[in-house]
Parts: structure tokens; C-alpha cells; sequence
DNA sequence: CTATAAATGTCGGAG
DNA sequence: CTCCGACGTTTATAG
């Protein structure tokens, strides 16, 4: 379970343990921005991976100051300097060390997710009628010279409409949209193309700046699509 | 140093320590989205703030999985239960655990930061002749229906100049400078407005878009504009 | 490697 | 509380 600090980090195979360090430190940072930490009792929490970071006991899961991989950490009495290829520098300055223990974990078999903006956007390529009677779909990921387009479908009457479908929907997916919609209105095969922005949840900045570009904008019910999907599933 | 897990918790000035235990575990977060984590041996974090956050020994410092304060930890035997208000729920089961303590930490005196956007706009709206001779600053945050434009400048000619400023430039800060110009010049006691796009990096991308709607680039030194600060302080 | 979009983003400030 | 924008955003992915 234990195994020395730093000891097996040349064989990849055995990097697979925490250091957990309670101390007393200040911290200086500089690189992107300066930042100086005053003296206090904290958590230096060092992975395999060869990050750094530094903890107090609020801010959520978010360390008061940090150092990503690839950095190293160069260990001296009393002062870790860890430094990256940027040059960005964080000196922990240790005035006390109360505990330093490091520990094994296993082969981290990875998170499994569902229900991200590619299930939602699934789904909805399965029911374009979600958007309007006689909606049809022409591709999922259409592609661009700027990038995909998440949805394209034709209309009852045969018109191209864009959809940018979002988890949440934000000023910078409308802003997405309007791109694609531009590039796509200077093709002669393709336009007149409309807009659809389509989210689970859509904010009231998001739904004005859509609605002066003539954007439609539809909230969709993530579970109730995946209800629908099922019923098909049963029927068919 | 070692404080029982919990047992201090409903004292609030005494709310400062995190609670460190090494298990393999495996865990189901049903929120804003769905996700598993099979069993595994992880680094499990509460901290005094309510937060609890599961790490591997990659992702820099973020957690495989977690859930953000204000949440509730209900412990039974082999089984975590962390709920928040929203109905999110983290569960982790307990296959076995191998080290559990608590410690606590001081009162941290807090970060102190230097060098971000907040600090480019005052030294630049000290500075206004940094965007050409003679201009010189009308209002810093300048408040449009839609937000405040970072800074109101009059050139030489008395023209309305609006700046955006960023660290780093990238296109939504192009699109962002474009939104308040497209309303301050429907203003007849505004327009015309002419756009500058300020930072200490502007990706290209970003002045491809910049310049293609006539918007002005300008790549500004943080330190260079710090030392012009320093040398008016030395010299009046 | 750069560029782009997603994120259980997190965090802080203003209203 | 909600909305909004910055962030040392971080992270994954495509080119």
C-alpha cells in the first residue's frame, strides 16, 4: 500500500499512487499570472501524473493553487520548486510537515457517462419532428469549412435548417450558430438556410441575441426523448 | 492535529480541516448527467466546506467524480450517500478502506492575485496613448444595454473608440467587442464607434476576425505598461 | 503540435 | 437567489 515518494516514478507502469503532505507553507506562483499564499496549514496533494496541488479545506474540489503535468517537481529541504516547460514556476515554502505519506492506488478503470450533448444530439437526429411537423434529417454533423454543423434537416417545404444543439444554451452557442448559418447562407447549393437552437435549458441572454438574429430557439426534454426512443423500441 | 471525521462540523469556526481516506471503492453520480465508476482503489477527499471529490492519480486536480458544496454526506456502513438541494446524488460503495483520518488546517489568509484582465484594464485606461496618440479615456466599463464595454475612448479627432480588453485573444472576444459595437452605433448620440481588441495575446484566428470587420488589433506588454506605471511614480 | 468546442466546468460579482 | 463573464479555466478531440 505505502511505497516512497518519488520511488517508482521512472516505471511507468508503477505510477499509480498519491502523496498526501499536511504542512505548513506559503506558496508563490508565477506564470500566467503572480500569486502569493501567506503562511497556513494546507494539503499538498502530488500525483503520479506529476501534478501539484495545493488545498485548503473549501473551494470545492478546486485547489487554491496548482501545477499541471508535465511539470517537475524538484525537492529541496524545507522548499519544493515545481516548474514546467512554459517556465511557470510554484515555490511551496515549508515551515512544518505533520504528515507525508504516499499511497497505491489501483488501474483507474475510467468513468463511464450518459447523457452529454452527443446523447442529446442523438436523440434528436431520431425525431426531427421535434422541431416541426414534417422535419427531416439531412446529416447529423454536416460538415463545414469552419466545422460541423450538428444538425441539418429540411423542412415540411424542403428548406435547409441549421441546428445547434447544446446541453446548455449560452450566448457562445448562438454565436456558434450565427457562423455556421453565415458561411452556410454564401452557398448557393445550400441557402436559404435557417436557424434552430435547440438546448435542455436556455438562458434569457441567449434566447434575445437568437431571437434578433431570427434564430428560432426550442427547449427539449432530454428524457422525454429518451421515453420516446423506448416506446419505438417496444412498438417496433 | 487529528480531529474526528464529522466531529466537529457543526460549529462553524471550527469547520477548517479535510478528511483523507484511501479506498477501493466504486461510485454512481446521477445529476446533470449520469455516470459509473467501477471498483477501484482512489483517494476519496471531504473537505470542511461539505465538498467531497473522488481522485485517481492523473487528471491534475480534478476528480474523477464529485459533488459541490452546499451538499450533505450521509454515511453508513460500506455505503456514502452525498446529496445536494437540487436532488443530485453521489453514491460510493466501500469494498474496502485502507487509511481514513482527518486533519485539520489553519485559517487560510487567501490568494492574492496579480496580472489578470482587471489589471490590464486600469493600466491601460491609464494609458489610453497606448491606442494612438492623443486618445484619451471617456469611461472605464462603460455600461451598454447588453454590458459594459471595458473601455470609452475619444481619439485625437474626438471618435469614439470602444476597447475590449483580454489576456489572452481569441474569437469570442472578438464576437463579444462586435455585439456592443452593432448596438452602441444604432445609437445616433454614440455612433460612430469604432472597435479596438486589446490583449496581451491575440491568437490568429481571432485577428482574421477582428480585421475582417474592420475591428482594430492590438497586442499590449503587461510588463512594459507595469514599468510605465513605475517610472511615473518615480518620476512626479 | 495547434485549434476548437464541451464541461456535472468552478468562481466571483452585480442585481 | 439568478444571471453573466472571467478563468493560471481544464479536458477531450480533430486536423
Amino acid at each position: 500500500m505505502l511505497v516512497p515518494p518519488g520511488g517508482r516514478q521512472s516505471d511507468v507502469r508503477y505510477r499509480r499512487w498519491v502523496r498526501l503532505v499536511i504542512a505548513k507553507c506559503s506558496v508563490d506562483y508565477v506564470g500566467r499570472l503572480s500569486a502569493h499564499l501567506p503562511p497556513a496549514v494546507r494539503l499538498l496533494m502530488v500525483k503520479a501524473d506529476g501534478s501539484v496541488s495545493i488545498h485548503a479545506d473549501d473551494r470545492a474540489y478546486k485547489p487554491l493553487n496548482w501545477m499541471s503535468p508535465p511539470c517537475k517537481l524538484q525537492e529541496a529541504p524545507g522548499v519544493w520548486k515545481v516548474v514546467n516547460k512554459a517556465g511557470e514556476e510554484l515555490r511551496i515554502t515549508l515551515e512544518e510537515v505533520f504528515q507525508d505519506y504516499s499511497y497505491e492506488l489501483g488501474v483507474d478503470p475510467g468513468l463511464q457517462k450518459d447523457g452529454v450533448e452527443a446523447h442529446l444530439q442523438e436523440l434528436l437526429a431520431k425525431h426531427p419532428e421535434t422541431f416541426g411537423e414534417g422535419f427531416t434529417l439531412v446529416r447529423r454533423e454536416f460538415m463545414t469549412a469552419i466545422g460541423p454543423v450538428d444538425l441539418l434537416l429540411k423542412d415540411a417545404d424542403g428548406g435547409s435548417v441549421a441546428v445547434e444543439v447544446k446541453r446548455r444554451g449560452e450566448i457562445d452557442g448562438v454565436e456558434q450558430l450565427t457562423r455556421y448559418l453565415e458561411l452556410m447562407n454564401r452557398d448557393p447549393l445550400l441557402a436559404p438556410v435557417v436557424g434552430v437552437f435547440a438546448a435542455q435549458e436556455i438562458k434569457p441572454q441567449a434566447r434575445v441575441l437568437a431571437t434578433d438574429r431570427g434564430i428560432r430557439c426550442v427547449v427539449v426534454d432530454y428524457d422525454k426523448l429518451r421515453g420516446m426512443k423506448k416506446d419505438e423500441l417496444t412498438l417496433f
